[in-house]
RNA sequence: GGGUCGGUGCCCGAGCGGUCAAAGGGAGCAGACUGUAAAUCUGCCGGUUACGCCUACGUAGGUUCGAACCCUACCCGGCCCA
């Protein structure tokens, strides 16, 4: 806390836009009452999302009120915000239990205690499902031109595109805009963060606001992050990296930042860590030094695995790592070859196909591992299969007790980092 | 409602009666190199009881020895007109 808050957002890269420059001002007096919202669209939030909450963390540790709103009345509708196809709606149901899981998860990592800055929480469709179609149409709809609506990029691009835009989603700015004026009512909210493809919203709801109640709001959108080879960040084998370790594993997720390129490292420390900027410098710096220590990459996968799968987690998956590449899997301790494998992405096979003369390609199947018997046979004709840690070189090798490792399980192993425990029953 | 263009594998996009499981690109997977990096190079990239068979080119029928390619109806989308 030696610097403004709203220095060290700058300094890292966190800020793409702002409505206003008063919203700096805001933030260092600590008067900020900034929302995000997140439509439960999936059970897990991942780490497109993780990057806007550590922002409201930011805010919040330097003295500002932060409140998420968890979309379970927006989810019903979807988001054409940097999309290029109409979204499949979700039901009932699945947003229900998204949002419960979403819900419980978002409490790790913003203080809600009671008190002026602690979090708040909030569903949007409390509101949303209450009001009245006609009410919604005089109360924001007049605020809002469509000449307003059609301008944004979100709504353009989809109205050029062959696949058009239906009117649900083209509403949905609407909604987003409505849910502004709500939580500046209520709690006073002046600002709404959000992803870069999030302006066009937010400038909606900002017009909104002031031309209903004459009152100024702000808005600051966060840069989208891209890899430095300018594809898309937070993408990997199984799509999306989830924060839910029963959906990407304290492995899965420490090796993802573990295995980072070079040139996306300092923008990561910047928008992952908690290091302070010149911490990262001299990070940084140690690292173009010797590049093959990975200096960088192992500060930065520590600190974002301690943070979101808290210290056992992170040593979960640092046990996991150095055990899994070590030169010799059979040689290590079992007792600690177990606790090492906690962490790691797991499945189960019974003992009895093993003694029924199940082959490698029978094992790798019914595990997971791989989808189909052709993509198995591939697989090891290519040279990227490994059974508890010796490369498989015959598709028909029968599976037995000798590859059984001390600790009750088989490792299977696909290409250089891709391990699954198979717990033998 | 009328006209018109279009619906191809994960995505984009060729193909327009046989030699098409379908060019090309992207993504993805694996191998080599290296540093569990990038770049590069190589292989794979519908399934299978594999030189065969099955499933696939919006859906359902039809013509044909033979269809992703022709015809009919229907469904869906874009654009223009009403």
């Amino acid at each position: 806390m030696t610097s403004k808050v709203s220095e060290d957002l700058k300094r890292r890269g966190l800020v793409n836009q702002v409505t206003s420059e008063k919203v700096f001002d805001l933030i260092d007096k600590g008067e900020a009452t900034a929302y995000i919202g997140f439509d439960p669209t999936a059970a897990s939030l991942h780490l497109g999302n993780l990057i806007q909450l550590l922002l409201l963390r930011r805010l919040q540790v330097g003295g500002n009120r932060p409140i998420v709103v968890a979309g379970g009345g927006t989810a019903m509708v979807g988001d054409p915000s940097g999309r290029s196809t109409e979204r499949n709606l979700l039901d009932d149901e699945a947003i229900e239990y998204n949002l419960q899981r979403v819900g419980q998860q978002l409490q790790a990592y913003l203080d809600f205690s009671d008190g002026p800055k602690g979090a708040i929480l909030v569903n949007n469709r409390d509101w949303l499902e209450k009001i009245p179609f006609i009410s919604f149409l005089r109360d924001p709809g007049k605020f809002v031109t469509i000449n307003q609506m059609l301008a944004k990029d979100s709504v353009a691009s989809r109205i050029s595109s062959e696949h058009g835009i239906s009117f649900t989603e083209f509403t949905y700015m609407l909604m987003q805009a409505y849910d502004f004026g709500q939580l500046s009512d209520t709690y006073g909210c002046n600002m709404q963060l959000g992803g870069s493809d999030q302006w066009g919203n937010i400038t909606v709801g900002i017009d909104y606001i002031s031309k209903s109640r004459g009152r100024e709001v702000y808005g600051i959108t966060t840069p989208l992050l891209t890899k430095s080879d300018g594809t898309k960040f937070g993408k990997s084998v199984g799509g999306a990296i989830y924060l839910d370790s029963d959906l990407t594993s304290q492995y899965d997720f420490y090796q993802f930042f573990l295995r980072s390129d070079d040139g996306d490292i300092e923008k990561l420390l910047k928008v992952f860590t908690f290091f302070s900027v010149d911490e990262i410098d001299d990070l940084v710096k140690a690292s173009a030094i010797a590049p093959e220590k990975r200096i960088g990459q192992h500060a930065l996968a520590r600190s974002i695995t301690e943070f979101v799968h808290g210290k056992d987690g992170l040593e979960l998956a640092v046990a996991a790592s150095e055990a899994l590449f070590a030169d010799d899997i059979a040689s290590v301790e079992p007792s600690a070859l177990r606790m090492a494998l906690a962490g790691a992405p797991r499945a189960s096979i019974a003992r009895s196909r093993l003694e029924g003369g199940a082959t490698i390609l029978d094992v790798a199947i019914e595990v997971g591992l791989v989808s189909s018997r052709s993509e198995g046979r591939k697989l090891i004709k290519a040279g990227g299969l490994y059974l508890s840690g010796r490369r498989v070189i015959d598709e028909e090798a029968l599976v037995s007790s000798s590859d059984e490792l001390a600790i009750g399980a088989l490792l299977l192993r696909k290409g250089k980092a891709n391990y699954l425990v198979v717990e033998l029953k």
